[in-house]
DNA sequence: GGGCTGACGGTTG
DNA sequence: GCAACCGCCAGCC
């Protein structure tokens, strides 16, 4: 565990704690805001590797296709789905998120 | 020290 | 719009 990746996680939850309700934000677009322009892979380690203790929105970042996360890390299928309903983010019918219209980019 | 892996992204077919 | 391929960088074996 770097100093420098210890920094990048602590500006990704930074960033995860601003976003607002009814919108998403995608794990490129995480990492660039973090500083880390194409770390995508990075901000979804960060996010994934969580230290417990973090209470942040971790349901509101999906990836750049608007594909949700691996529902073993949301205690069960179509959970994260359901919060994101409940806070007003648009979903396609094909079971991912309307990037178009829900993308939070600060 | 070397190679594989991943809650991914962008490009190409 | 979807699938395959390559590239990215930190973490782990």
């Amino acid at each position: 565990m770097s100093a420098v990746s210890d920094t990048f996680n602590k500006t990704v939850y930074e960033i995860i704690a601003m976003i607002p309700e009814g919108r998403v934000i995608s794990y490129g677009l995480l990492a660039l805001l973090a500083g880390k322009p194409g770390g995508a892979r990075m901000a979804a380690r960060a996010v994934s590797h969580a230290p417990l203790g973090v209470d942040l929105p971790f349901h509101r970042v999906v990836n750049q296709s608007g594909h949700l996360a691996p529902p073993e890390a949301f205690s069960g299928e179509g959970i994260q789905r359901a919060m994101l309903e409940t806070e007003g983010v648009l979903f396609k019918s094909n079971g991912c998120v309307d990037m178009r219209k829900c993308t939070w980019t600060g």
